[in-house]
DNA sequence: GTGTTCACG
DNA sequence: ACGTACGTGAACACG
């Protein structure tokens, strides 16, 4: 029979550091389970094999049957999050029907080594799975050794062996008798490294036939010295690096087969563990769950029927619209239709709804002149706050990670589970604090993006294609002269062959690494302007290929056939509470260099309209100088200067007259630093100082300004209690990262934790504003609407008669949108197109 | 499908 | 000795 058998803890142990952070929405470690799981699947997938096993050491391996006081004495031990998740593979695997081997003083590769005793029969094939290269030695017969990384696994024969290492498999443990491992504490022969080590017992075979001959060898006599030394340490090493055999494992052959897996406990693992993408893979997404915790799923409706336009459900119900088919849950019935006017008819009849999303419910109603009546819930948002780093929302998922348990039915598991969910949902919200955030701004937010999405912009397509035109000339006069100064063609959109180009056909320094090559980004190749011609070409070439390929063609492709964009605007994608843009993506369209800002000129008001821009100023520091309470940075705010040079002169201790633009610059930058949650290297970067100097600004920035520097501690202090950081209408955003063992994963933790509550709050606040702006301009009848965000700007399309009270009420919902303890700001420009009214 | 690069706030 | 700012989306190359 064909077996696969595991070194558990090296496959699980690779798949810890392989995968960087995942947790579940609770904020356990899921990442080891995560990348063991998808290499054994990965591996059953490809092998079918009849039996499979998992070795796994035993709990305290100090010794084992090689008595050796120093063995494994000052082996690190497990990282904290890396133990909480080995008794979960166990038991998933256990669930799954898969056998587990431990052996008391044995370690899992001698498990291996025994198991592949037991398979030695002539039909007989043993695969086995590990991510450490000593267990190369299993290698012969009918053994082949897999050896996985997290990308792929390698399979190796005798002769794959034989090719890399030049000797036969079981001669690996001679050469780490000679070389050692620190790794696993073998010790070796001082001062013989792999090179020796490979070459001697290519020579002499093994190690004990290499001492019978030394004396006679022709090597050199320092070699011999070094060798005749560490005789012992060699003896002792070769006997460490041996995988013993005669682990008691079963002889029956019978008892590795698969068995019969526990589906229910194996989806209730998998769902608490929030790995919803493991339960399909599984094929366990259907599979009920035994858990009393669970809220339990509504009873099945007794009828599915056909929703008749002439016989509305009335009452409470709960929808279902993906844009097409809608699927509402009343009574005791689910009715179901594609038909437009029924589905218009439900919507705009009276009754308490809950929706699972209501973007395109809304969209279908404003497409229809109809109106969405009655909407009392909408649950992906309301997951979305409870938990806004999920990937996607969907009734299943929701209902895992709320501990609902989803119904079933293959047709309409997810109406039948709304109503449980819709309940759970409402009840965690408010327990979370954040009842007002949902209904006060996050549904009355998703009826404002369904209007922007309907309307759209108008583009001028002529005036893009135009501009791509001249775009194509000039890209295709750098491409020339690239090609001439690097002596041959080539493309230049490949970083990798760039690389070649430059760094060794020219000989130019090279700057970063990036782990698949050297870095060719804009930093590297602004340090080659000076030494040569082709850097600036490169550069301008890039910036001009970005402009045609992303903004020209990707824009024209998205132009519906009356001349306007349409992008999505999406409420349940970032991790802070901003929007997102796709399709296209209206909030990166270019406007800090002169050359991209042009395309905002192909952004242009309707006939007889006009556009309306209105920008917050600094909200971001302003709600970083309300929320710190700084009262140093708040006067800056309230007397009315230029904040970057009131920064200066207060950092630098100068006054205002005396900052010159370097000393503004350098302020501006800590500026932002600190929202990101600053670091003196990447400082110094941004201004080109030194990584001291940088330290110092920030020193003194926050010496400067005590209140900030009380605020950000007290921030990462509460985050690492809590697990969690808020704005100042109480949206969280979890931060698992700070539970990491990894002190990068961590920095970038604190890091997260003291941005979300800056970026968070002005995310809140632009939202707030954008309702009261869709509101006033529906109550005062203007021929105005909003048609886009950009994060801290809105931009309204308004008939030129309603243009100066649409722009009073922009400014004024925008600066009063909350009251902090410094004044928000808004200027609004006017413009036939984008570029115009950006002023 | 992932990584690199670069556009925006 | 590490790798270094926060949050996004799109195009392209490459395996």
């Amino acid at each position: 029979m064909r077996i696969l058998v595991i070194d558990g803890n090296s496959v699980l142990n690779r798949a810890y550091y392989g995968i960087k952070v995942l947790t579940s929405s609770k904020g356990f470690p899921t990442n080891a389970v995560t990348g063991f799981m998808n290499v054994y699947l990965r591996e059953l997938d490809r092998l079918n094999p009849d039996g499979v096993a998992v070795a796994f050491d035993l709990k305290a391996p100090t010794f084992r049957h090689k008595a050796c006081d120093f063995y494994k004495a000052n082996r690190k031990g497990m990282p904290d999050d890396l133990a909480l998740q080995l008794p979960k593979v166990k038991e998933l695997l256990r669930d799954l029907g898969v056998n587990i081997l431990e052996c008391e003083g044995f370690e899992a590769d001698d498990i291996l080594g025994s198991v592949a005793e037991v398979f030695r029969g002539d039909d007989d094939e043993v695969f086995i799975l590990s991510g450490d290269r000593d267990t190369l030695q299993l290698i012969g017969g009918n053994a082949k050794v897999l050896l996985a990384t997290n990308r792929e696994t390698s399979a190796y024969d005798r002769d794959r062996f034989f090719e890399e290492y030049g000797v036969e498999p079981l001669q690996l443990i001679e050469i780490k008798a000679l070389m050692g491992d620190t790794s696993d504490n073998i010790p070796g022969v001082p001062g013989i490294g792999e090179k020796y080590a490979k070459s001697l017992i290519a020579e002499f075979g093994t190690v004990d036939n290499l001492y019978e001959n030394l004396d006679g060898a022709n090597l050199s006599a320092g070699l011999k010295s070094k060798l005749q030394n560490g005789k012992d340490s060699a003896y002792q090493s070769r006997w460490l690096a041996t995988i013993v055999r005669n682990a008691p494992v079963p002889k029956d052959k019978s008892e590795y087969l698969l068995r019969e897996p526990d589906t229910s406990a194996a989806a209730a693992l998998l769902t608490d563990l929030d790995m919803y993408k493991m339960l399909e893979k599984l094929d366990l997404g259907r599979v009920p769950i035994r858990s009393e915790a669970l809220t339990p799923a509504p009873e099945a409706p007794r009828e599915v029927k056909p929703l008749d336009a002439e016989n509305i459900p009335s009452g409470v119900s709960y929808f279902i619209f993906d844009g097409k088919t809608l699927k509402v849950f009343s009574g005791d019935a689910v009715y179901i239709t594609e038909d437009k006017a029924a589905v218009l008819a439900y919507l705009s009849a009276e009754g308490e709804k809950t929706a699972f999303s209501a973007k395109l419910a809304y969209k279908l109603c404003f497409e229809n002149g109809a109106e969405l009546k009655g909407l009392v819930f909408i649950c992906d948002l309301a997951g979305y706050l409870l938990n806004s780093q999920a990937t996607d929302y969907t009734v299943s998922n929701l209902c895992g990670s709320n501990n609902v348990s989803y119904n079933q039915d293959p047709e309409n598991g997810d109406i039948f589970s709304l109503p449980a969910l819709a309940k759970k949902l409402k009840a965690e919200v408010e327990e979370g604090g954040m009842s007002s955030l949902l209904y006060d701004i996050e549904q009355p937010l998703c009826e404002v993006l369904a209007s922007m999405e309907v309307l759209g912009v108008r583009v001028d397509s002529d005036g893009i294609r135009a501009f791509g035109d001249g775009l194509k000339a000039d890209i295709h006069e750098l491409e020339q002269r690239i090609y001439h100064l690097a002596g041959e063609e080539f493309n230049i959109n490949s970083s990798k062959q760039l690389g070649e180009i430059l760094f060794e056909k020219l000989g130019l320094p090279s700057g970063k690494k990036n782990h698949r090559g050297l870095s060719t980004n804009a930093d590297v190749l602004e340090s080659l302007v000076p030494k040569h011609p082709i850097a600036r070409d490169v550069l301008d070439y890039r910036t001009l290929s970005k402009l045609l390929s992303t903004y020209v063609y990707g824009l024209l492709e998205e132009v519906c056939p009356d001349g306007r964009v349409r992008s999505e605007f999406k409420q349940t994608e970032t991790r802070t509470g901003r929007i997102s843009s796709s399709n296209p993506n209206m909030q990166n369209i270019p406007v800090r260099k002169e050359l991209g800002r042009n395309m905002r000129k192909f952004f242009i008001a309707a006939e007889g309209k006009t556009l309306l821009d209105a920008d917050y100023s600094q909200i971001e520091l302003r709600v970083l100088a309300s929320m710190s309470g700084d009262e140093n940075m708040r006067s800056a705010f309230l007397s009315g200067t230029d904040i970057h040079t009131r920064t200066a002169s207060q950092v630098f201790g100068l006054p205002e007259d005396f900052v010159d633009p370097d000393m503004r610059r350098a302020a501006k930058a800590v500026n932002f630093g600190i929202i990101y949650g600053i670091g003196a290297f990447s400082l110094s970067k941004d201004i080109n100082c030194t990584v001291a100097e940088a330290d110092r600004y920030i020193k003194n920035y926050l010496g400067t300004y005590p209140m900030i520097d009380k605020f950000m501690t007290d921030t990462v202090n509460f985050a690492a209690e809590h697990g969690y950081v808020t704005t100042l209408f109480g949206r969280r955003r979890y931060i698992p990262e700070l539970r990491a063992s990894n002190r990068i994963m961590q920095a970038f933790g604190k890091r997260a934790a003291m941005n979300a509550p800056i970026q968070g709050t002005a995310a809140d606040i632009i939202k707030i504003a954008m309702i009261r702006v869709y509101r006033r301009l529906k109550e005062e009848k203007l021929d105005a609407h909003l048609i886009l965000q950009v994060h801290d700007e809105l931009i309204v399309e308004s008939s030129e008669e309603c243009r100066e009270a649409a722009a009073r009420v922009l400014s004024e919902e925008m600066q009063k949108a909350v009251s902090l303890s410094v004044p928000l700001t808004a200027e609004v420009n006017a413009g036939k197109s984008w570029y115009e009214a950006k002023g």
